[in-house]
DNA sequence: GTCTATAGCTGGATAGAC
DNA sequence: GTCTATCCAGCTATAGAC
């Protein structure tokens, strides 16, 4: 709170005098973000394309959001650490169960109609989120151990979104 | 520390005493699981075979250890948060830098021998870990959107050695 | 609205009796 | 070694003057 303030010009009892506590401005913030990613998320699904196509629109967007806000991975883990209850029910109320759902559907059909190989849609799943997140989750460690710059990084996430797409596809495809 | 010193059925003057600072339980506690993790994963890359081999080995062991001691990703990622050099300046000291340059050489000459499918190696290492490492820090919410018991959980993650093997194979095969 | 001062609590660490 | 009591620093939050 006193750094934000000190960030603000202010201090921290008019910060409470805005906010009423912590929590508050905590959320508030949160979900500020979280109501612009993940309507974009959500598009890059909500299409009438087939599933490679998807996986590629949505890792693209993915990782971009992630750039523009690289705080966020980190806010949700420390969200997780305190119970994930309340942050599911967020996600409850955004709809964006039910589209994963679908997609994992859709995973499903096309895998049966052999148009991809076979893999279990969860794991699938849990793949294309933890290339395009955790590298953004690890990063001090990463900068740290190849030595890489702020500017390296950012090309290098970059030319992550293409390489994470080319692994993914070359992966599923029979 | 309170909830140290309660669950050693002691009180936190105590807990100072063993241990003289909170910093210090910490380190203590902390490397030698990390002392156990290390080797063994070492292991996996220091031998003779192909990378095909090594990754399927290496990623076997990593989830096995980390289902032993779930709660060391969250702590590294605690450790990162602090600042990720006296992290890095551990791991230099286990010498886990030179294997890891070592197997990304192997991958590069196999790369280029056309023995696997050519991507960049860094993109390629970060996926691996990603793959192997963000279920178990995500665990909550996963849990929380799938729905899986405690056992389901331990299921998934045994499937998911021989799943994330067969995908990343299927990635990188010619 | 904006400030200073301070209440009230928590957590790490130490002093000192036993 | 083990305890109680206590110090000290830091943080959230509020009271009250302006």
């Amino acid at each position: 709170m006193q750094d934000i303030a000190d960030e603000a010009g202010i201090n921290k009892a008019l910060l409470h005098y805005y906010f009423r506590s912590k929590e508050k401005l905590f959320e508030l913030i949160f979900f500020e973000v979280f109501d612009v990613v993940i309507p974009q998320l959500k598009a890059t699904v909500s299409t009438d394309q087939l599933v490679a196509e998807k996986i590629k629109a949505f890792v693209s967007t993915y990782i971009d959001v992630i750039q523009a806000n690289p705080h966020v991975p980190i806010f949700i883990l420390h969200e997780l650490s305190q119970g994930a209850d309340r942050f599911v029910e967020k996600l409850k109320q955004r709809q964006v169960l039910p589209e994963m759902a679908q997609f994992m559907l859709q995973l499903m059909s096309e895998m049966e109609a052999g148009k991809v190989k076979s893999f279990q849609p969860l794991h699938l799943f849990m793949n294309i989120i933890s290339m395009c997140a955790f590298p953004f989750v690890a990063k001090p460690l990463l900068q740290a151990v190849s030595g890489l710059s702020e500017e390296d990084w950012t090309v290098l996430m970059d030319e992550r979104k293409e390489e994470v797409t080319r692994f993914i596809l070359s992966a599923i495809k029979k």
